[in-house]
DNA sequence: GTGCTTATGTTATATTATAACGTACTAACT
DNA sequence: AGTTAGTACGTTATAATATAACATAAGCAC
């Protein structure tokens, strides 16, 4: 899972296998809330999934409509539930600054993530950066301050949209 | 402005003296817009007073409720108007993780602000940790990610709440 | 003062999110 | 299988945050 240095994460790689990104995290998902005794529900599931498809963070609305596509008619509770379980899990990230919601790349393991949210395509790429999240750490335990999350969302022009 | 390590931001010392740091802000604003060519109105000077009194920020409807206390019953698209005026200049930061805002410590610099955000007090402490906003920088630059804002929101328990 | 620009007022509505309560499903036990 | 307890989902209503669109007023340049 550990992304080398120079190398883009996923979501930012051109051409890049999606369906199989969004395969692997859903059987993923399934693995681990199988071991953590949490039901991963067919409407759970279908979230999650179009959490996934997308590469832009996805609002709850947005959600809302692609499960009314689908055939099923949810009113917000139940898109907003299906969320906070899927939070909770830590399979999917709150895009604050966007009022989004994103899949985690790395449910299994406890971590920190920081965002890289390009303003022209929508793409947020998530990579776990020490230093980042080090030098937080740091400075908050110089101000005896005790942390419990960190949100770092960094907005600007991605590779694949920085003009010639 | 620069604060030595060890020392807490004045949002989270307590008993100092707030009353001047409001005064201190709103004199600083009104040199900056002056120098600037921007008019720091009556309306949007309230805006900014209620937003520097408060240590956690406000929500555009509490300050809509503040102003109307003081007799002026503005809509939402006045306060928003000139929240974002307040942004434009820098003179306030908007906390995405709370729908609300809070003054910039030093508005006359340039720099990326990171928040730390007490869960039970509800303060918010401005600190600008180079290590913090270069480790943000360099992990940008390994992805060829051209960087324009960080939102760097901590959350967690302040010195002045920590159980003891 | 005239005209231009900027700021604010006003009405309406969009977008995001949750409270409260009812029903249905699931698992665990008898 | 029937009972029960807990969890998930359905449904109605509404709260909280934010903006679009257009009207009026205030400030400034000439």
């Amino acid at each position: 899972m550990a992304r080398k240095k120079g190398m883009l994460p996923a979501a930012m790689r051109r051409g890049h296998d999606h369906g199989r990104c969004v395969e692997e995290a859903l059987t993923l998902a399934a693995e681990l809330c199988a071991r953590r005794g949490a039901r991963l529900t067919e409407l759970r599931r279908s979230v999650l999934e179009f959490v996934w498809q997308s590469h832009a963070p996805l609002g709850a609305y947005a959600i809302l409509d692609m499960l009314s596509a689908e055939g099923r008619k949810p009113m917000p509770p139940t898109v907003y539930r299906a969320l906070d379980f899927l939070l909770q899990q830590k399979l999917i990230h709150r895009i604050a600054s966007l009022n989004a919601y994103i899949g985690c790349i790395d449910p299994g393991r406890p971590h920190s993530g920081q965002h890289l949210i390009c303003r022209l395509c929508g793409t947020v790429a998530e990579v776990d950066e020490e230093a980042i999240s080090g030098a937080i750490a740091a400075s908050a335990r110089d101000l005896q301050f005790s942390v419990e999350r960190q949100t770092v969302e960094v907005t600007g022009i991605c590779v694949n949209c920085v003009p010639d």
